[in-house]
DNA sequence: CGGTATCCTGGCTGATACTG
DNA sequence: CAGTATCAGCCAGGATACCG
C-alpha cells in the first residue's frame, strides 16, 4: 500500500451517509445555514425543483438526526421555522473541502442556484470559501 | 442570516453531486486508497455486500470522472488494477472532515468494516484521521 | 479472473390535490 | 401557511447466470 498505517476506515459514516447521500439534504442543510433561519414555503422557492412531500420528509429525517430544530408558533396563519443544531452547522462546515475540492477541478463556477443569498451570475472561487 | 456574507453556495457540487451521493463510490475510492493499488476481485471480497454489477458500474463512473485509472494486464489469468488519480486521492482527503464530523457525535466507533487494512475491532478515534 | 447479461424490486422522488 | 394524502414512475442496486 502507499502509505503504511494510514489506512481510513469509513465506519464512522455508518448512519451518516444515509443523510450525505440524499438527494436533498445537503442542499437543505446549506439553505437553513444561509438563512440562519427560514420557513417552509421559503425554503420551497429558495430550493427549486423539490415537492412539497420530499422537502417535508427530509426535514422530518434531518430532525431524527438532530441537524436541524423545527420551531412551530402557535399563530394564525401558522408559521414554522427551521434552523440548524449544533451538529447540522458542523456538518455545514464539514462539506467545505469537498466543496474546495470540487473547485480545483473547475476553477471557478458561475452561481445559478435559486438560493438569494448568491447573487446569480457570480464567480464563485476558493476565496469565497475561507471561513 | 446568522453571518452576514458568509453564504455558502453549492454550485460547484454539480456534476461532483453525483459521485458523493452514490452509495458505493465513496467507499471503493476510499478502499483503492488504503490499499494503493487492488484488484478487482479483491474490492469486491473487501467490499462486502456489493454486487458485480453495482462495482463494475461504480468503476466504470469513477474512472469517467477522472477519480481511478484502470490498469490492464495481458495475462493469462486475466488482471486489472485499480488505482486513485491526484483527483481521486485529493477526494479522499476532502471526506475526512465529514468522518471527524461523525466521530465527534458518536465519540469512538468500532471497526467492524470488511477493509482487511484495519484490524477488526479496533477502536477508531479522531486520532486515526490526522495524516 | 474480471467482468457482462438479464431480470427484478423497493425506495426515493415527483405531481397533484387536499386539509387543519 | 405548512404541511398530508395519494398515486405513479424511475432507476440504483441486488441476485444469478454466464462469457472471453
Amino acid at each position: 500500500m502507499a502509505k503504511p498505517g494510514k489506512a481510513i476506515c469509513l465506519c464512522p459514516l455508518e448512519g451518516v451517509i444515509d443523510i450525505i447521500s440524499k438527494k436533498w439534504a445537503l442542499l437543505i442543510v446549506n439553505e437553513i445555514g444561509n438563512h440562519g433561519r427560514i420557513r417552509y414555503n421559503d425554503l420551497m422557492k429558495e430550493i427549486q425543483g423539490i415537492s412539497p412531500k420530499t422537502l417535508a420528509d427530509t426535514l422530518k429525517e434531518l430532525a431524527k438526526y438532530n441537524l436541524i430544530t423545527r420551531e412551530a408558533f402557535n399563530e394564525i396563519p401558522p408559521r414554522v421555522d427551521y434552523l440548524l443544531t449544533k451538529d447540522g452547522e458542523e456538518l455545514r462546515q464539514a462539506i467545505i473541502p469537498i466543496l474546495q475540492w470540487a473547485l480545483t477541478k473547475k476553477g471557478t463556477v458561475v452561481a445559478h442556484c435559486s438560493c438569494s443569498m448568491i447573487p446569480k451570475g457570480k464567480r464563485i472561487g476558493k476565496e469565497d470559501l475561507s471561513l
